[in-house]
DNA sequence: CAGCTTGTTTCCAAACGCGTAAGGAACGGT
DNA sequence: ACCGTTCCTTACGCGTTTGGAAACAAGCTG
C-alpha cells in the first residue's frame, strides 16, 4: 500500500512516516500544500492522509479539487482536537474518514487499512453495531430507527466505542481519545457520560448495548 | 504481563500504572532509582518503562546496570520532550524504545506489547484451551460456547494459567504473577480463588480444566 | 487405623467500584 | 446581557469483590 502523507509539523511527519512503514505501508511524507497537489494528481495512491493547516494549498482545498476532477482516492482528514466544524465540512466534500491530532499511529494506520479495503465496498461514513447507527457525515444517530439527540461529548464518545464493537476501554484510554491526555485520574467523567448515554441509547430497549466490565471500563456490543 | 515503572511525577505515575492496569498489564509503580534498581534485579519483569530522571539512580544508570549483568530484559526509556541527546545515548546502551513525555497512556501500553512480542514471541487477544475461550481485548470468557463472567482477580488468575496450558503454577508463583509479591504467605487466597474459578468453569462440565497437583500447585488442562 | 499434612469449601466484614443525582461553571445562541 | 444547554465536579448509596479465617474433607504415612 502506497499513500501520500501531508503535514507541516516537520516532528510528527517524520514520526508518523516511520510509524507506517514499519508496518508495510509506503508513505510518501511532504509538508506543502502544493507539492501535495502536485504529488497526488500525478501519482495513483491508494489513500491521501491530508492535514488541514498546511502551508500553501490547505488539506480541504486538495480534497475539493480531486473531488471536482472525479477522484475518488480515499482520503483520511488531520485535524486539531478543537476544530469540530471542519470535520464536517471535510466529511461532506468526500473525505472518509477523520483523526484528530495527536493520534496514534497504528491507529492510522488501521483506518488507512479499512478505508483502502472498503474502497470497493460502499458505507463510508456509517458505523453499525446491532440496531445502533451512527452517520458521521451527519453527525446523527439512530436506535432502532429512532433518532436519538446526542451532544458533541456524548458523540464522541459513542462514535469512539463504535469504532472498536466489543472491545473493552478502560476509562484513562477513553479519556485520552475522547477528552485529551491532561485529565484528573480521580474524576468519574467517564462514567458520567456513560450513564447519559445509557439513558439515551439503552434506557428504554431491552437489549443493552453498552457493558461494564467492573474495574476496567465499558465496552459496546458484543 | 507484568512490569516495572519508574517516573517521579507522582501524578503521571498514578496516571499510567491505573491506564496500564486497565489494559491488563500488572504495574509496580516507584518513584525512587535505587528501590527500582533493587526491584529490577530481583523481580523477572515482562518489561522495565524507566525515566531518565529520578531520586536516586536515574533510569540510564539502571539500564546501563542491567546490560553490564547481561540481563536483556526490555526497557522504554521516558524523556521530557526536550532532551534530545539522551535518547541516543539510551538507545546505544540497549533501550528498546523511548517515549517523549508527556504520552498517551495507550502507546506506552502499545509499545510495551510490541516490545516484549519481539522478545518472547507472544501471540493474538485470544487464549484458548480445549473448549474453554479467553479473549483479551473484549475481556469475555466462555466455556463451550457459554459466555461465563469472572471479577477482575479470576480473570486475571485464569488468564495466567491460560497462557501456559499444562503447565503447573506453584501457589507463590501465581500470587507473585497475579497478585504482586507482597503478599502474606501464610494466607490461603489461591485456593480460595481456584475454588471460586472452578465453580464457574468446571462445576457444571464433565471434563474437568483445573488440575490439582498435591504439594506443588494447579494447572490448567494437559 | 490414627494422626498429620494438604487441599476444599463456606462465611463474613471491609473495601472498592459503579451508578446516580445535584449544583455550579462555561459555552453558545438570541 | 439573558437564557438554555452542555460540561464538569462533587458526594453519596448500593451491590459486588476481595481477602482473611476457620471449619471441613481428602490424601498420605507410619
Amino acid at each position: 500500500m502506497r499513500i501520500l502523507l501531508l503535514e507541516d509539523q516537520s516532528k510528527l511527519l517524520s514520526f508518523a512516516k516511520k510509524g507506517l512503514e514499519e508496518q508495510g505501508i509506503q508513505v510518501d511524507a511532504l509538508s506543502d500544500g502544493d507539492e501535495a497537489w502536485e504529488m497526488a494528481t500525478t501519482v495513483p495512491y491508494d489513500a491521501l492522509v491530508l492535514d488541514i493547516m498546511v502551508p500553501g494549498r490547505d488539506g480541504l482545498s486538495i480534497l475539493r479539487g480531486l473531488r471536482e476532477k472525479r477522484n475518488s482516492v480515499p482520503v483520511i482528514l488531520l485535524t486539531a482536537r478543537s476544530t469540530l466544524p471542519e470535520k464536517i465540512e471535510g466529511l461532506n466534500l468526500g473525505a472518509d474518514d477523520y483523526m484528530t491530532k495527536p493520534f496514534f499511529v497504528e491507529e492510522l494506520a488501521a483506518r488507512l487499512r479499512t478505508v483502502v479495503r472498503r474502497q470497493s465496498g460502499e458505507a463510508s461514513h456509517l458505523l453499525r453495531v446491532e440496531d445502533l447507527c451512527m452517520n458521521l457525515l451527519e453527525r446523527k444517530v439512530s436506535r432502532a430507527g429512532e433518532d436519538v439527540d446526542l451532544s458533541t461529548r456524548e458523540f464522541e464518545l459513542l462514535e469512539h466505542l463504535m469504532r472498536s464493537p466489543g472491545r473493552v476501554f478502560g476509562r484513562m484510554q477513553i479519556y485520552e481519545h475522547v477528552w485529551g491526555y491532561n485529565m484528573d485520574p480521580e474524576t468519574n467523567l467517564v462514567e458520567v457520560y456513560i450513564q447519559r448515554l445509557r439513558s439515551k441509547i439503552d434506557k428504554e430497549h431491552d437489549k443493552k448495548l453498552i457493558r461494564t466490565v467492573r474495574g476496567v471500563g465499558y465496552a459496546l456490543g458484543g
